[in-house]
DNA sequence: TTGTAGGCGTTATCAT
DNA sequence: ATGATAACGCCTACAA
């Protein structure tokens, strides 16, 4: 079919070893010669076969992005920081979602198949998996994980320190019935983020109502109804922080739906600042993380695992903040 | 390192081969010695390594999914789709953006690494990369191309007589001035749906006014500025149709900031019936293409062309359909 | 039903 | 600066 270095070597009257040479940019090779043999590549239409050379350096230029359903806004924004950091570093992407086959998984954990994986939530917190990645000495990196440990780097932002952000940011806007629309308790970040809306209650003298903590599902739908829920109680909360921005959106449209104004009658905020808050009307008040600088500086953590499996495995926390757009507003009521 | 196949063969007392035909479930073994190969196998935590199988084969499980910017809620629908069908047909997917660094296209397309490549506009219409793929011989597919041709299968809806029937059913509503903001002129879709607006208009006697045409880019703020720019003419448009979701939603946003009301004012339709067209307010009346099912029938026809190359391309057209949501009215200006 | 020989295309090692 | 030889781990072809 195709050309191997053996065909180029021959077209360049040179051995193949030095054909390898020169497709792997080597020192030591004769400039005339590394020119011959390039000439030689470019005619035959060389292209080097990637299972060959992974066979023999044991090695893989893939780099997996494990995934599960909930939030696809999230995802999305994770998966262009680690697209964009493969390409600049000769890596791929290959994105998994487990969700569906969960027998997927070992097949793509096959030996040497990927170079390294990324985790994000709820992964990142999933033992099974880690245990797995352990087990086949597969270097990986968590993202956002519930805490850090010395298995695998991490990054993530200080999940419990932003949410009590926006908590005090709502009491200070005069708000004192709070509703929370968590994510699922099996997510870390859904835990911090709840621990950073009680401590900001606790500092303010504030009592803590459990009726006004709900949990979602990190999806559009599960932000209705918790809303829904939360407008049904006897004494409803005149602001909503829900965990992420879908379920944010959805709190909006079930507000409407009940002809309560955003942010006139209720105020409502967000987590994540993906695309989808700017979008909504009215724009969302959210806790902006930088999800695609955290991926992209996942994957170069990643990396110094890659080349070294034994080096000491770094925890990055990133910095986050507070983008106020429209969907917040004083209390009302008393 | 971890086991190989010889490890196994030694540890369950049997040949190589005999492994080999036990991992890959070939008939011909007793059923006594394929248990015995599964416990070694199991017990020494055996792999199979790709890189091995792929050189030997000639072959890969691997699909790249070739991405360009534009936008993002078309390419997770086309995800989705595609990661579903490889999940279930023993395939894994790689998303490359080749929008940020082209090189990678060439290092990712080196021989033996990709099984197949689906291609999504505008790529499915780019020459380049076309016969690039052709010159290595890999199997590729094209999603909604403008044109069907004898080099590779296709996947699409009938973008021009969509377009002609929601036009139509704007002109049904009573309007007139229907504004058409298009996508970039080098997406064939573009042109088609182009094509599929001018149909309606010519069939139903009403003239085509060159400057209610503008062309975006499919993206959101494209949206606000083309809907702008329309508002701003002397006579401006009762209905604008935008040619896709984002640019849709971008028009909407537009329209509240100068104080006009959706549908109240100004109808306003969309194209794709992403997620983001069932999170605005008001829900976006739009064109449903089965992103979803494009991508995975795009796979299975991959598929054959991967099992056999000879055979002939297929070219599937899927139904589409309008679903009208709450965003369009009928003319209230004479 | 099971086993043996050989090679897929590349890189490592060691020589020249 | 360049080349010969030997793996990497698996599968195909053929043999027993």
């Amino acid at each position: 079919m195709s050309a191997t270095i053996k065909d180029v070597a021959q077209s360049a009257g040179v051995s193949f070893k030095t054909v390898s040479r020169v497709m792997n940019g080597e020192e030591g090779v004769r400039d005339s010669t590394r020119k011959k043999v390039q000439d030689a590549a470019t005619t035959l239409n060389f292209q080097i076969n990637t299972s060959a050379r992974n066979l023999r350096r044991r090695g893989s230029n893939l780099i997996a992005l494990i995934i599960s359903n909930p939030s696809r806004s999230y995802i999305e924004n994770i998966q262009i920081g680690a697209m964009e950091w493969c390409s600049r570093n000769g890596f791929h992407l290959v994105v998994e979602d487990v969700s569906a086959h969960p027998k997927g998984l070992s097949d793509l954990l096959s030996r040497g198949a990927m170079a390294g994986v990324i985790l994000i939530p709820p992964m990142s917190d999933d033992p099974d998996i880690q245990r797995q990645l352990i087990d086949k000495s597969i270097p990986f990196v968590r993202i956002a994980p519930e805490t850090a440990n010395d298995k695998a780097p991490s990054v993530r932002i200080d999940d419990r320190a932003a949410a009590r952000e926006m908590t005090k940011k709502l009491i200070t806007l005069g708000h004192s019935r709070i509703g929370l629309i968590t994510g699922p308790s099996e997510f870390g970040v859904s835990r911090n983020r709840l621990a950073g809306y009680r401590d900001a209650l606790v500092e303010s003298g504030l009592t803590i109502e459990e009726t006004l903590i709900c949990e979602g599902a990190f999806s559009y739908p599960s932000g209705q109804s918790c809303t829904s829920d939360l407008f049904d109680l006897p004494a409803p909360p005149t602001a909503i922080f829900a965990s992420n921005d879908d379920m944010a959106a959805g709190a909006i449209a079930e507000t409407y739906r009940r002809g309560i104004a955003v942010p006139a009658d209720v105020t409502i905020v967000g987590y994540d600042d993906v695309a989808v808050a700017s979008v909504i009307s009215p724009p969302l008040s959210t806790v902006r993380q930088p999800l695609k600088d955290m991926a992209a500086q996942a994957a170069a953590l990643l990396l110094a695992r890659i080349r070294d499996a034994q080096s000491e495995p770094q925890h990055i926390i990133l910095p986050h903040s507070l983008v106020m757009r429209a969907s917040h507003g004083p209390c009302g009521k008393t």
